[in-house]
RNA sequence: GCGGCUAUAGUUUAGUGGUAAAACUCCGGUUUGUGGAGCCGGUAUCGAGAGUUCGAUUCUCUCUAGCCGCCCCA
């Protein structure tokens, strides 16, 4: 580019939200507020940074995911700092440091923005958002049945259809089971089935069997783990997925490959995906995590819940059709024209009485622009009312409030204006 | 970290081994008290660097950036 100038491009990976894209933004963030709230989620919020401490607590894997996939930093303390990848743990040491006045059952949400650096590609970016929803201190299993209707709901208000997607449950300790009474006891060799298992719909049957025996070394147990993985046993469920089928949620399964990376899920997992095939990637999933608030304390919280991205969601909404058309701008709906420079300041004091009187949104051309072309630029900016002052209407006190939709005309003293603008 | 594709005006795209076209947008004018039109005009060292060539935006190489996949997925 140009040796003189910046590049006007935001930073690789993030994006920058002009009105018409903030427009989207706000109209997913507050539908995810209201239908969280909904099933009374209370909101909470923390800071991007966190001591890089919290993510590496549990051992190499979490430290080299660390290293390699965030944005980390040596802050003017020589303290190691990270902007924040995932929510989870911040949640977690937030309910820990209060698990002695909180009143559990608590659930509680949040739409942060979360980092990692890695590269960017079709619904990843190095920046999204990602609404996160969680129920602390509650054991039984109609936690999860809530939680998964929730996310189910999520999806409906924004206008989903049941049969545009599928929510996906698999649950971590029946594959421990599973893994154990096929013959599998070593929990890495477990671990490493599950990663496998992460992959299945990604290739074929056979490739999927001989890289299982790749792990397992033994055929009989190869088949047996295939069975239960690929789904084969039609009666295969749980009390989860029974529960939510109770509730009336319809396109919920049994996917025993759903494996959820594999740090600190503990029971239920799910995730939903878009059956449309366009996006292939889950949309949303989460899980049970009976042991996260053990790093803060001998007492640990319970919880269980999920994450969707902005992204994705945004995705999800434009496949299916489902982004409202004329989303509320927040520009001016009455803008009031001075005829001249000269009628500027008398034209703000007049946008601001009229502020007083009314809820609208009320702007002041202050262009050098001329009369018409003032005009049209209200026009083509969807402004619905435009009021010219000029030295008459100062005058007289006598002003004319023009509806640029229907092109009527409504003469009239200061109170006839409000009038116009009240009843719009 | 690995692989594929792409790079021309603000945007979306044409096009050519002899320094480039259109549509839309934007800005200005056409009209010195009232809107969307029309007309006229303006806006590009063809991503950067090097090479081949009389001559490169076009061919070759390198780099950079973006997109898409893989890995990974909190």
């Amino acid at each position: 580019m140009s040796d003189k100038h910046l590049g006007t491009d935001s930073y690789k990976g993030v994006r920058d939200f002009y009105p018409e894209d903030m427009a989207v933004q706000r109209y997913i963030f507050d539908t995810w507020s209201i239908t969280a709230e909904s099933f009374g989620y209370e909101r909470y919020d923390a800071s991007i940074l966190e001591p890089s401490e919290l993510y590496k607590a549990k051992g190499a894997e979490n430290e080299e995911m660390v290293n390699e996939q965030t944005y980390t930093f040596i802050d003017r303390g020589e303290r190691e700092v990270t902007l924040r990848p995932e929510m989870t743990p911040t949640v977690a040491r937030m309910v820990a440091g209060k698990r002695r006045e909180l009143s559990f059952p608590i659930r509680w949400y949040s739409i942060p923005n979360l980092f990692r650096y890695e590269r960017p590609q079709r619904g990843r970016l190095r920046e999204h958002y990602q609404l996160n929803c969680d129920i602390f201190g509650a054991d039984h299993y109609t936690a999860d049945v809530e939680t998964i209707a929730l996310a189910y709901q999520l999806l409906i208000d924004f206008g989903a259809k049941p049969e545009m997607f599928e929510i996906r449950v698999n649950n971590r300790l029946e594959m421990r089971r599973c893994y154990e009474e096929a013959g599998v006891s070593d929990s890495e060799t477990q671990n490493r089935i599950t990663r496998l298992n992460d992959r299945f719909h990604k290739i074929s049957a056979e490739q999927y069997k001989v890289a299982l025996n790749e792990i397992v070394a033994n055929e009989v147990i190869t088949e047996r783990i295939y069975t239960v993985v690929s789904g084969s046993i039609p009666e295969d469920t749980n009390e989860v997925v029974e529960g939510v089928r109770t509730l009336g949620i319809k396109n919920v399964i049994i996917d025993r490959s759903i494996a959820r990376g594999f740090n600190y899920y503990t029971g239920t997992i799910f995730e939903i995906f878009d059956v449309s095939g366009e996006n292939k990637r889950s949309m949303l999933g989460g899980g049970r995590y009976d042991n996260l608030t053990a790093m803060f304390s001998d007492e640990p919280v319970m919880g269980i819940g999920f994450g969707m991205g902005d992204v994705t969601m945004r995705d999800f909404l434009e496949t299916h059709n489902l982004l409202p058309e004329g989303l509320s701008s927040t520009g001016p709906e009455v803008m009031v024209i001075p005829f001249d420079a000269e009628c500027n300041l008398p034209a703000q004091k007049l946008a601001s009485e009229l502020r007083r009187a009314t809820t609208a949104r009320i702007a002041t051309d202050i262009s050098t622009k001329k009369i018409g072309k003032k005009i049209g630029d209200a026009s083509e900016r969807n402004v619905r009312f435009v009021i010219v002052v000029g030295e008459n209407e100062l005058t007289s006190q006598s002003f004319t409030i023009k509806d640029l939709r229907s092109g009527e005309e409504t003469p009239g003293a200061l109170g006839i204006i409000e009038g116009v603008i009240n009843t719009r």
